[in-house]
DNA sequence: GTCTATACCCAGATAGAC
DNA sequence: GTCTATCTGGGTATAGAC
């Protein structure tokens, strides 16, 4: 099953004629949405002919498949990784949030336009649909440890899920794309707003925040180096 | 000025062809987006053929832009009402998300499909567009009174106003639609869900909702009167 | 791997009869 | 106010040469 534990996407080479389409097309789909996207406009980017895009993939939602992948399979990889990882509920939920949206910041593609519910309806996206439910099931199950834990307060656990999905994609909305001014901020910020809702004992939550900011932090060093 | 203090979108006559078409449209443009809409497919949901859409209004996107205007003027024009009401700003902001919450769910139409960034970055949606960045204005001015008040822990307040869109379109996106089951304490659930993550003291947390329940409820039975 | 040429379909909108 | 007929443009995708 795709999208399974362990499972990543394999390396895409941004250079390439492939890698190229899908760096344009994300940035299209973006702006434009998919619909509103033509392989004349996404060749046009790439500086190829139309026709050409079909020597790299079968069908224009075949692109877009591709970047919901490179997307969404890393995120629910780390997400697995939350959940094995001996934390408290407060930590693997604040963490797990500001790693996302910290990762769309520094991805070379730009996410904004490819969870549109008017897309992901088509038959061909199926499997998509499923990854989805799939991350949210996970999120959910964060959400609802913390609470039988006595960490969170006894919201409705698939409420949350939704409100967390609201503040994640407005927090990735407002950026200009990849291209864009970085917040740095933001990842924090994201998972504060969150967190801090749902802390029953909301004093926790400057600890809380250290311990992410100490593994974002190695994160970004063991990049550099 | 469209949209300015005491503007309210004239009456929809739901039953007649014009209203139908309304109708209809925002039901598919919920389900397949705008782009994915075609006007034989509302005409087809109306029971009439495509060019006779075109009495009724001069063009596709004059149906859309109608759509906004019946969903975003009264939420300016309620957020008008909060900001010029003697209270603290808990109360506002909890009174207006949930209010906004409410409305959606009773309201005839599914609004959706109306805020999506590639449609409204189309040309003829400029006003639309102005009206929405007013509407952000607004959340973020009581946010930020919020704030200076001391009742309000200290977010940024532009940050805040993307946090609270994304918790409000994603409680709507839930919904199945005006047909779908109503979740009657979702207008609750999102209020509180913003308004703990941003109290300096959460004890008010229970004042401020039996507040806003208080109005609300006049509101339900002023509507059944 | 990229090209030209083109098949085929469906979109939004208009003309004008009834 | 609704209809039939039709215009015009643009969409995805394929065939086959280079």
């Amino acid at each position: 099953m795709k999208y399974g534990p362990g499972w990543e996407p394999r390396a895409v080479d941004w250079s390439s004629t492939r890698g190229r389409i899908l760096l344009s097309a994300s940035v299209l789909f973006a702006q434009r949405g998919y619909f509103g996207t033509s392989t004349r406009d996404i060749a046009e980017a790439v500086a190829i002919r139309q026709p050409s895009l079909f020597h790299h993939f079968q069908a224009k939602h075949e692109i877009f498949r591709a970047l919901v992948e490179l997307d969404l399979g890393p995120s629910i990889d780390r997400m697995n990784q939350r959940l094995a990882e001996e934390s408290n509920w407060a930590e693997k939920l604040h963490l797990a949030i500001a790693w996302d949206v910290h990762e769309f910041l520094v991805q070379p593609f730009d996410a904004r336009g490819l969870y549109q519910d008017a897309v992901l309806g088509l038959a061909e996206f199926e499997a998509e649909r499923e990854a989805i439910a799939l991350f949210h099931r996970q999120v959910e199950s964060v959400v609802d440890g913390g609470h039988r834990a006595g960490e969170f307060v006894s919201f409705e656990p698939s409420f949350v899920q939704r409100a967390i999905n609201g503040v994640l994609f407005e927090t990735l909305r407002e950026q200009g794309g990849p291209s864009g001014r970085v917040r740095r901020e933001r990842p924090l910020q994201a998972a504060d707003f969150v967190v801090r809702s749902l802390l029953v004992d909301q004093v926790r939550l400057a600890d809380v925040r250290e311990a992410t900011r100490g593994r974002l932090g190695d994160l970004e060093s063991s990049t550099l180096a």
